[in-house]
DNA sequence: ACAATCTGTGAAGAATATTTCACAACTCTC
DNA sequence: GAGAGTTGTGAAATATTCTTCACAGATTGT
């Protein structure tokens, strides 16, 4: 499926050549004529991009943005005005837009930004898939989430040490509670059978501290 | 304690300048003359605040931000440069910059900047602190999830509709985990009984969906 | 090669978690 | 206020997970 655009500019003339520009490239695009027209686009379809003028009537970009990264997070959104100052700009990302481009700007540019802000989006969205199931059954036990921690902290670990650290006398309960982690991909072993975490189990302890404080 | 402050610049003059406004305005702050001095004390001591001058031998600022921000992801990062380009701004802000001053800035401007940025990690701490291991039990069942995913999508609904919902026919068992979760701090009730999501119950969705893909 | 340690399996018993059931207060509507 | 539906409690039965134990192949150091 393509990805989708939204187009929100009062300007019909640039906002017609802004959808013609991207349809032409490939891109599914919608349009919509002013802030409140965007939300409730929003609301009724997701979309990946969405490509906001700064200065409309009613809702101004500004005030959209906020709104728009309520309703839709995952949303990559795209600032564009004729009035571009360094204050401005930084002000818009610090809200949440992820790229800014001035008026007038060439097609290229509009290209260029757009195909950038969805590879990071693309990027983000990672090779791996994580199984939410089996990760949390299986994080739902305190020993696991343990020794999952004292993975992620010491980078690679033996199996022995794992048991040293925790206090655990009996090998074999470890044992069962690491395979219950690999099972559920959490943890893995390189070719010394040192454990260490895999991809997914990064995330998730990545996911863990943001939870905690942050 | 006070918020530890780490400042970034080849510049000596501009440097203790820096660090005597912030110390008298009550952080406590470190200095370092480069980009790799300012990673290696990252890695001995964490810092809440990392301002960084853009311009520097060896290192440059530009260069030294995506290292910081692996490094030390939890750190806020103002960028600072004598030659402020709306470019130049956009693409900080991208990299994972969280303000940016263009030089010379005055006092006031550093310390509004300083004080803003601390002012939203801070808030990002939020006032409730998560209990990761009654969370994490809780969350272990899968039908606790089902349901904490339900209450986030309805907002607020009552006990027999969540029973529905998932097409449980037994609302005692309903009620069973619906404590758990409530035990937990996940979910709560409004004055008419209704179910809905408690700030920890969303700030663990917001993860989840995160986790998912993001 | 030998001993010592490490890493692992599977099955039975022990401990927990979950479901079911019997029961009841409460809140609506009529 | 009677009846229907809602929201709840606690204890016993059941299912699941966890621990322990007996055993064994692999790896390491000497």
């Amino acid at each position: 499926m393509a990805p989708e655009i939204l187009v929100v500019d009062d300007d019909r003339e640039l906002r017609e050549t802004m959808v013609e520009i991207l349809s032409e490239a490939g891109f599914t695009v919608t349009a919509a004529a002013s802030g409140e027209e965007a939300l409730a686009t929003l609301a009724r379809q997701p979309f990946a991009l969405v490509l906001i003028d700064m200065i409309m009537p009613g809702l101004s970009g500004q005030e959209v943005l906020p709104l728009l990264k309520r309703q839709a997070p995952r949303a990559k959104v795209i600032m564009i005005t004729a009035f571009a100052t360094v204050e401005n700009a930084v002000e818009a990302m610090r809200r949440g837009a992820d790229d800014y481009l001035t008026k007038p700007f060439k097609v290229d540019e509009l290209l260029t930004a757009v195909r950038r802000t969805l590879e990071e989006a693309r990027l983000r969205e990672c090779g791996f898939s994580i199984d939410m199931d089996s990760t949390f059954s299986c994080l739902g036990n305190a020993l696991r989430r343990e020794i999952l921690k004292l993975v992620a902290r010491e980078q690679r670990i033996r199996f022995m040490d794992i048991a040293r650290h925790l206090g655990i006398e009996d090998h074999t309960k470890m044992n069962f509670h690491l395979k219950l982690l690999r099972d559920a991909g959490l943890v893995g072993q390189d070719e010394r059978k040192n454990y260490l975490l895999t991809p997914e189990g990064q995330r998730v302890i990545d996911c863990l501290g943001q939870l905690q404080q942050g």
